[in-house]
RNA sequence: GGACGGGUGGGUGAGUGGCUAAAACCAGCAGACUGUAAAUCUGCCGCUCCUUGCGGGCUACGGAGGUUCGAAUCCUCCCCCGUCCA
């Protein structure tokens, strides 16, 4: 199967309903991609997110490589086979690594010096390389290497971060055409991203320069960096308007389940975001009616189901008292159960999201949604 | 009966004259988390009062006395708990 995207519907709100295809399947848009950094969607076995319904989830080339190194895994057969994954599969290029390891890293023209989170050694990641491994990986999706920005950024570093942005989404795409038959996966796609931190303008120059080079989907991040939400939307949308309509757009990083209609109302295909596992397993539940920090006290004798609304296996099943009794008892199945619940909650969104924009009723969807988790606990 | 060692806040356990309402860890309570250096991090954690302030009062380091300007820390006696000797 090659890689294709096909919009099946507009919303007059911008909002598109889609259909990728990758080489390893279909993926529905507007999509959430559970984030599975080294491999793994920590909490949840490969067999569970087919369960779920995820049709594509995230790797990353920095942690990837550096264990247990992308040459392993090519000869393993490459990131899906390795971790047995059938499904899609969309490898981050480090990217992000770029803005979080700032201790850990030092930037320039030719690439990034990192220091090993794990051992303190040092590697030399340029987009050639990040290329080199993604290849390797054989995700459905490689990233180009950006330079994420911290926010506040001014105009002048902001600028200076789309000029390297470009600059090494070039030279990605020119080592990843050439070096295409290296690919654990045929057909592998190749985005980019658009940077500019909150200003306009740059998000344009930045989207406009990306698209010129011809990518088959783009990417909008330095969002979700500690800028209000008001903000990422509104640079979202401004990238947007400038990407071509036929291509995938993919916001990075983001969001909070409240968060999720407004970038696809933004015309966003695809996102992905770590807080549904990792505030799961820091006893950090999304429910219909808002945020439930299940350590407290008040369920340890609360008897219903996390969220009456939903109809995952987990709240089929166990009662708010038990999930907390796991997490105080530092029990294993306390982040196997909350991860599960919480992926399966920001699926679910999507899933109605999606239902909205066929339905042409996106708008009160979200109006409704965003009353409801408002609203709280009945 | 004798010789040592020890009794500290819910727990473990530092502290051996003032900077100590008493380290640290655990437990407990609450908060944060947005392309994962995260099963992590932060705050609170004796009682009480108010004008919520690096505020006031009270209680507290087995018990009772004492020394001292000042004691969890020094002295005396007593009570417990360990180990060893009879």
């Amino acid at each position: 199967m090659d890689f294709h995207f096909k919009v099946l519907k507009t919303d007059p709100t911008g909002a598109r309903l889609g259909r990728l295809t990758t080489p390893h399947g279909v993926v529905d848009t507007p999509a959430f991609m559970p984030v599975g950094t080294a491999g793994t969607v920590k909490g949840l076995t490969q067999q569970a997110l087919g369960e779920l319904g995820v049709q594509v989830l995230l790797g990353n080339t920095y942690h990837l490589y550096l264990r247990p190194g992308h040459e392993t895994i090519r000869r393993l057969g490459g990131l899906h086979r390795f971790m047995a994954w059938p499904g899609s599969i969309l490898t981050d290029s480090g990217g992000f690594q770029v803005f979080s390891l700032a201790d850990l890293r030092k930037v320039t023209d030719e690439g990034v010096v990192f220091r090993s989170h794990l051992d303190g050694s040092e590697h030399f990641l340029t987009p050639e390389k990040s290329i080199e491994i993604q290849l390797a990986l054989g995700s459905d999706i490689a990233m180009v290497l950006d330079e994420c920005i911290e926010y506040p950024a001014d105009h002048a570093r902001a600028a200076a971060a789309v000029k390297r942005t470009a600059e090494w989404a070039r030279r990605c795409r020119d080592y990843a055409q050439a070096n295409a038959g290296a690919s654990t996966t045929p057909g592998q796609a190749l985005f980019a991203i658009v940077q500019g931190g909150m200003h306009a303008d740059l998000r344009r120059e930045s989207a406009r320069q990306l698209v010129d080079m011809d990518f088959p989907g783009y990417a909008v991040g330095g969002l979700a960096v500690g800028e209000p939400h008001g903000l990422s939307c509104e640079m979202a949308a401004t990238a947007a308007a400038e990407l071509p309509k036929d291509r995938p757009r993919y916001v990075m990083g983001v969001g909070l389940p409240e968060q999720l209609a407004n970038f696809v109302g933004c015309g966003i295909d695809m996102m992905d975001c770590v807080l549904p596992t990792r505030n799961a397993r820091n006893g950090c539940l999304f429910t219909s009616a808002g945020r439930v920090n299940i350590k407290n006290a008040i369920y340890a004798d609360d008897s219903r189901p996390l969220d009456e609304r939903c109809s995952c296996m987990v709240c089929r099943t166990y009662s708010r008292a038990y999930l907390r009794h796991l997490f105080q008892a530092n029990e294993i199945l306390a982040s196997i159960l909350n991860s599960h619940h919480n992926v399966a909650f920001f699926l679910d969104i999507m899933g109605k999201i999606r239902q909205a924009i066929a339905f042409g009723d996106l708008a009160d969807f979200s109006s409704e949604f965003q009353a409801r988790m408002e609203a709280g606990e009945s």
